[in-house]
RNA sequence: GUCCCCAUCGUCUAGGUUGGUCUAGGACACCAGGUUUUCAUCCUGGUAACAGGGGUUCAAAUCCCCUUGGGGACGCCA
């Protein structure tokens, strides 16, 4: 246990996104590497944007994440009269002034050095800044004012944001000094830009976590991928579980750099997570994942196609689009293809001729009967397997590319597989 | 415009604090090969980078300066 105390201060104007989450979650992997506490604290003192519905995607969306978080939310629009309080104890100090309505913060002039975690010493010079609104004419606080109030009253020891923050450092400081209290430390995270280098957001594709969330992408692969963007243990460990991240973290590890976005690699590193997992972990979740998306089927039958197709994807959402054929009628798009086959007086009569010999089997269950009776057709005629087993594949699923021929066969069903063999012969 | 941050393969990055062991390592992507009935998984190999210029030094990816480039902040948004 340690006293450390850092927070993630979302404001529900917005959905929590990538940016968000990373943000988020490096002030988690402080947290519990050092045994300290990960409190959470919404910002809602913009009256008009701030909602209950993106508050709640938010929370939503961390818990889905598993960042879960230490004591009570704490919202700023419940402390309203504490900013207040702070405010006019500046004004009363001499320290701040009225103007317009609103209160403003008598920049001093001075030299403030932030020291950060990541960036080291950072020296500005306060004459550059003007005198800081504070408190706006409705009577509500501006982000400097209560986040520092907040800070301090939370005991939050370090700050863990985004390098956008940087500037408004020194300004904080100095309203720590007015105030006479002590500023917490700081770290600020590099920013991550989307493939061509602008500011992620909608133009790059899904932003929100709860978009990931519904495309089938797995909690712990997105987790990983962001520890990934401005972080690396340095080992050529990649793929990592939160509790694997916790253990390894360091602030001092942190990268400078802005980093890019990279879809692919999020691809890939879920993937790998997706096969590592246990098996009885996968069935379970991406069969609630596909509820009620897809027409129900046996179990037996369900539970074999998704582990056939285990390798095959990197994300839940892909199974449907891959699977097309067990919901749908082939429809024989590779117009080259068909015309090949179609063409192929050989293949057409080996295809017969298999139609003829699957009929007399009794079902499809056993699949080492499929494979023998199959080549048996084509040694017979001296031919390759391949040479039949290609036109069959695309017959039986519209697709040159599938798991094993003779397994799809038996799952298909005895039925099917005539039924669609012969509707292509004919 | 002013202030601040940053700069290694296309991308994420190791290495930089303690300059030599870096003809710069790993991962994604890409290419080739292997395995497989095809695909995927998996395995092997390959292409690919120290932004430029000065300086310090016997020696610089590593230290210093400049240039260039990228980013951020300059709101009664957060």
């Amino acid at each position: 246990m340690s006293d450390i105390r850092v927070r993630f201060a979302p404001s529900p104007t917005g959905n929590l996104h990538i940016g968000g989450v990373r943000t988020a979650l490096f002030n988690y992997l402080y947290a519990r590497q050092q045994g300290g506490k990960f409190l959470l604290r919404i910002e809602d003192t913009d009256r008009q944007r701030s909602t209950p519905e993106f508050e709640q995607e938010i929370l939503g969306s961390l818990k889905w994440l598993g960042l879960d978080w230490d004591e009570e939310l704490v919202h700023q629009s419940a402390r309203l009269e504490r900013y207040r309080e702070v405010a006019q104890e500046l004004v009363s100090k001499g320290l701040a002034y009225e103007f317009e309505g609103a209160i403003k913060f008598k920049i001093p002039k001075t030299e403030v050095k932030v020291y950060d975690i990541i960036r080291g010493e950072v020296t500005y010079d306060s004459k550059e800044f003007d005198d800081l609104v504070i408190m706006k004419s409705d009577g509500y606080p501006v982000f400097h004012l209560a986040v520092v109030v907040d800070d301090h009253d939370m005991g939050i020891t370090h700050i863990v944001r985004g390098e956008d923050h940087l500037p408004n450092t020194p300004r904080h400081i100095l309203l720590y000094q007015a105030l006479g209290w002590k500023s917490p430390k700081y770290a600020h995270l590099p920013l991550i830009f989307g493939a061509d280098g602008t500011p992620l957001s909608k133009r790059h594709g899904a932003v929100a976590v709860s978009e990931y969330r519904n495309k089938g992408f797995l909690p712990q692969g997105l987790i990983n991928y962001l520890a990934l963007l401005g972080w690396n243990p340095g080992t050529p460990q990649e793929i990592f579980s939160l509790p694997e991240l916790v253990k390894q973290f360091s602030l001092k590890r942190v990268i400078k750099s802005n980093a890019q976005f990279n879809p692919e690699k999020l691809f890939w590193v879920n993937g790998q997570h997706m096969r590592a997992m246990p098996g009885e972990d996968y069935e379970r979740e991406i069969t609630a994942f596909w509820k009620d998306k897809l027409p129900a089927m046996p179990e037996e039958k369900w539970r074999k196609i998704i582990a056939l197709y285990r390798p095959r994807i990197q994300i839940y959402g892909e199974l449907k689009e891959q699977t097309d054929y067990f919901f749908t009628e082939p429809e024989y798009a590779d117009a080259a293809m068909t015309g090949e086959i179609r063409q192929n007086a050989v293949s057409m009569g080996l295809l017969r001729q298999l139609l003829e010999t699957l009929g007399s089997l009794g079902d499809f269950e056993d699949v080492q009967v499929l494979d023998q009776k199959t080549k048996q057709v084509v040694e017979t005629a001296g031919l390759k397997s391949k040479d039949l087993i290609h036109p069959l594949r695309y017959i039986l699923t519209g697709r040159s590319a599938t798991p094993g021929i003779f397994e799809l066969m038996s799952l298909l069903g005895k039925e099917t597989c005539l039924k669609r063999l012969a509707a292509f012969l004919s």
